[in-house]
DNA sequence: CTGAGTTTTCAGAAAATACTGAAAATTCAG
DNA sequence: CTGAATTTTCAGTATTTTCTGAAAACTCAG
């Protein structure tokens, strides 16, 4: 392996935390060094780069390739495949966020799911299903919100995002503005308009958000 | 091992999933069994229901106890330490997001800020570093997020959640809302209000929406 | 077609991880 | 203190995962 020390020390530290993400090493280094390159690399390249077999190389990118991580191409006049990896990182932690539910969440709902269309024999089993009941609803509310962030575009998301805890600013103002334009006067009682009242410093300064096309 | 059979399939699972969730299997099992069971179990316990030995569920419980994800306890006129699992969801959600940024996350921080540092030496380097800055950000953006989001209580939380992608329809009205109460009036192209005005059927309703004590 | 270039598969070697039993350490009732 | 009850440590073994080289399969220019 010969490579510019930044990249070097990239490489090396995807390589050690790969087993903590739940991949190997060597896919953890291919994919940083796909990351950071500025031109796609066939699997040669990767081989020498990092100092693996080419039949691992395969298989590393074979990997790669079934999380959606990167992208296969071709070069003209060259019928080696060659490999990148996408560049906008909101787009590959959507990526990500997909294939990590898929592989570490839907199993476990639908094991929850069966479990409580049985009808518990003992006490004990009752009792464990009231958890698993708790444990869906919970995941369940969870994947449901994933779906729809997933669905955002980076700008928004970016804007929720950077505005934080303040979200919670923008639920008091919601019902504050619904109470005085409500269409059906109903017999409520009055809520106070939220304090500090959140049209201006409480609710991010517009040069902070930048939520795009909205 | 000799559960009923609901607890059974449960544990079972969570053997299975345990390396897809980066800890083994003899862990997954163990916390599964605390999490289902009505009351807490000590060393021996687990290992008899779960057929591990001693020392196994030793160490099984001390990584549990490194995650936060296990309470230990003493009960009267008994010397033996018990553990149970913590019952409310989304606390467990909580300690478990913090502790796998802690271990997943923030290392990566830390190297990619060390790595930002430093001037590149060849053009590749310079490269490389332009993308790492660019995972940098979006980190770091995430983790801040996430550090308000850990504020919020689960009520709160799952106001925000069940609200989903109409979020976006929030931001919207923000803006509005802010134009037409501008205390200083700018130079600025007049906002449409927002189609449909979102005061009723496009902001989820109250009775969906459930922010608790805002 | 043919065969050189390229990728994939796979059996076995190497490495990493998990698990056990025995022994050491700790805790606490008496 | 003492020693029985309990937990932790750890060296060795078992299991799982990763990695390699060789062979098979595929692809496409000529």
């Amino acid at each position: 392996m010969n490579l510019p020390p930044l990249t070097q020390r990239f490489v090396m530290h995807f390589g050690e935390m790969g087993s903590r993400w739940g991949i190997n090493r060597t896919v953890g280094q291919i994919y940083a060094l796909l990351y950071v390159s500025a031109k796609p690399l066939n699997a040669d390249d990767v081989g020498e780069a990092l100092g693996f077999s080419r039949s691992n190389v395969s298989m590393g990118l074979k990997e790669l390739q079934s999380w959606n991580l990167v992208r296969l191409l071709h070069l003209p006049n060259d019928r080696r495949e060659y490999f990148q990896a996408p560049e906008d990182v909101w787009a590959i932690f959507r990526t990500l966020a997909a294939e990590r539910r898929k592989r570490e969440i839907d199993p476990t709902l639908s094991m929850l799911r069966d479990a409580l269309m049985e009808q518990p024999g003992v006490a004990e089993d009752a009792h464990a299903q009231a958890r698993m009941k708790q444990m869906h609803e919970f995941i369940e509310r969870m994947t449901d919100w994933l779906d729809d962030v997933q669905k955002m575009d980076s700008a928004t998301l970016a804007s929720l995002m950077s505005m934080g805890a303040k979200v919670q600013k923008l639920l008091e103002m919601k019902d504050w503005v619904k109470q005085v334009f409500s269409p059906t006067p109903e017999p409520q009682p009055p809520l106070a308009a939220p304090t500090p009242l959140p049209l201006s410093e409480s609710v991010t300064p517009p040069t902070e958000v930048n939520h795009g096309k909205l």
